[in-house]
This record gives C-alpha cells, sequence and structure tokens, in this order.
DNA sequence: CCTATACTTCTCATAACTGAGAAATTGTTA
DNA sequence: TAACAATTTCTCAGTTATGAGAAGTATAGG
C-alpha cells in the first residue's frame, strides 16, 4: 500500500504514558504539549486518521493482488489497461501516480510477465501505447472481481450511504489538494 | 503515496476516449465494462477518491518537510518523539507503520543527522529506546507549526465541520479494515 | 527550411523500503 | 538448572521507487 508508503504522521495525543518512561529530567525527554487552533488540530486530525485508513485498505488490497504475484502498482496499471483499452505510458503514469522512471520499470516487469506489450503509435513516435496482451487482459478478468470483493469488505466499517458521503468529501477534499500548488521551492 | 507507493487504483469510468485509439480489433484492445453490485462499486470508487485525496496530500507535506532534509517518515517519527517523549523502536515501528528493518534503517540516519539518540533500557536489555536530541528538540519545535500549517492548507478544500465528518467516517472505516484479518495466505 | 520549444520515453545512479532470519535477552516450565 | 518459547532489535540481500537528465520526435513561428 501502494503505498505507498505510504508516509503517516504520528497522533498527537501527548497526555499519555510519560510515567514510566527513563526520564532524566532533560527538556528534550519529556512529552511537549503543542497550542494550535482548532481548524489546524482537526485538519492534522484527519490526515492521520485519513493515512491510517488508507495504510490500512492498503495492506488487504495488496495482500490479495500479492497472491497473483502482482503489485498493487502492477495492479494498477493492468486495471486501467482492462477497463480504459491501450493507452500512452504518460496517461498511465499520470493515473498511476509514478515517477516517469517508475512507469518504465513497472511496464518492463509487466511485459516481461507477458501481461503488457508496448506498441509505438504510427503518427507520433515519441508515444508509445502500453496494452495488454492476451494473457494480461485473462488475468485481469479472472482477478478482479475478487479483487474487488476484498476492496469491498475492507471498507464495510461504515454503510453504504456513509461510503458515498466519504466518496463526496474527499473527492472534493483530493480535487482542492491536487490542483494547491506545492509549498514553495 | 505511500507511499505509497502509495498505491491508487484508477477510475473505472471505461465509457471514456475508445474513439482514436490504435484499434487492431482484437478482444484485448478494447476498454472492458464491468458489471459490479453497487455496494462492491461505490466501495471501489470510495478507494481510488481516498487513494488520490491521501496522495495529493502526503504531497503537500511530503514537500514541506523536504525542505528541511526529511523524509515524510522521518519526520513522523521525531514528531512523535517530541509529542510522547522517548519511545521503544517496537512503539514507534507501530505507529509509523513501518517494517522492523525500517525503523532501524530510519533511526539509523536520524541519529547520523544528530537529532536523535538511542538508550539502552536498563531493565531489559533487548529493548532500546529511541530519544530526540536537543538539536532534534528544536527543531521539531522550530518546523512543527508551519508543517501544520501546510497540512490544513491542503485539507482547505473542505470546511470544518466536514473535516469532522470525514475524520468520523474514516476513523470507524480505518478501525474497521486495521482489525479485518488479511486475505489468506 | 530552420529554429525554438514542448513533449514522451528511457537510462542511470541512488534512495527508500521490505522480509526473512540472526543475535541477544527475558520469562516460563519442567 | 536447563530447555524452550517469546520478545526486541539488527543485518542483509533483494525489491521498488525517485529524480535528473539524455535522446528522440513533433509542432509552431518565422
Amino acid at each position: 500500500m501502494t503505498t505507498t508508503s505510504s508516509h503517516p504522521l504520528s497522533t498527537p495525543d501527548r497526555a499519555a504514558a510519560a510515567a514510566h518512561r527513563p526520564s532524566h529530567g532533560q527538556v528534550h525527554d519529556e512529552a511537549h504539549a503543542v497550542v494550535l487552533d482548532d481548524a489546524t488540530a482537526a485538519a492534522l486530525r484527519l490526515w492521520v486518521i485519513m493515512s491510517r485508513a488508507h495504510a490500512a485498505v492498503a495492506g488487504h488490497a495488496a495482500a490479495d493482488v500479492s497472491r497473483h504475484g502482482l503489485t498493487l502498482a502492477e495492479f494498477g496499471i493492468i486495471e486501467a489497461l482492462y477497463h480504459r483499452g491501450p493507452m500512452l505510458l504518460g496517461e498511465v503514469q499520470k493515473r498511476i501516480l509514478v515517477s516517469s522512471g517508475g512507469i518504465t520499470f513497472l511496464v518492463d516487469r509487466l511485459v516481461a510477465k507477458g501481461l503488457v506489450e508496448r506498441r509505438s503509435c504510427e503518427t507520433d513516435r515519441r508515444a508509445r501505447y502500453a496494452a495488454l496482451t492476451p494473457k494480461g487482459t485473462a488475468l485481469v478478468a479472472e482477478i478482479f472481481p475478487s479483487h474487488a470483493a476484498v476492496v469491498r469488505q475492507a471498507m464495510d466499517g461504515i454503510s453504504a450511504e456513509e461510503q458515498e458521503q466519504a466518496a463526496n468529501l474527499l473527492r472534493a477534499l483530493g480535487r482542492f489538494a491536487a490542483q494547491l500548488p506545492l509549498p514553495r521551492e
């Protein structure tokens, strides 16, 4: 997960368990309470919770695809190719959220496994398409339903309506964060 | 994002743009529509959206801490030590969600940077504590507020109430997924 | 036609992480 | 005490990902 991995923070519940610690009295030995305005504290809390939730679900998804010798990133690629048909490597890259070097590496590996093939574009010879081989198509068709079921099960902590609610909130959150320019430098 | 790797799936909006494709007529060249029950489709949709939202926010958080030469994982460790005081390496590991080899690697690097020190436990000599050095304490105290502000800004796509709502949903979702045993093998 | 700019993929060095298992220590049971 | 199981961290080999930049190609403007 992939993740991953991802990259969660720690929960800032500073209060707990500073009692039986090997404290020597220096200032850096104690827990530090932080003062934050409510909005910032809430945002930070959500960030931590989202990281943990993502990691937990990613664990299930990764464990499932690994039974077929696949990484979550690899599965993401062949699943995208299955649902959308052949794509430019650059398109795949944006969709899977991996570096340009990473997409080459991943597609290389899928080619080596016989699941994906590269095709050159006739009108633009810079471009290369990635496309599923028949073997790749068969594999996705075989494992996708059970994979979807695993994810659905992992999401069963909240009801269907709550899932839709969460999806709407996170869509807005994600869109905004993705569009927001990164901190300088 | 994650890392991971993070590890998002692709959106299954199969309809789009299969027109100007290098189609040769074979079966594996076309986009495949999938039939899933509503509950599974909704869960899958949420999984994709959550992955993207997490990756988007993680990008901001990572860009911020990298300005200080830190990884998100490294920052997670020193932030945890700052807020909770010295911790066993195993405690840190569970909190940061990294492998046992990974925590050693990360703490080694933080020790090399002079931010963290190892301490042995007097009553159990297997155990080692990680604790911030004065330099580490100072660094966290310096960068934490602005880091929190960056995360808060990245979360500004939804209101404070919506953030709390999302946090409640994701907490339930994450707790359930974390407790659920992983798919067999 | 030439040039400049933008785009697309690939290469390579390096960083980050994982997982299995070794080593060391503690606690438990016969 | 001795043997065994549980735990905690560390080591190491192998895997996966990143980022900078190279190479090739296209497109637009003069």
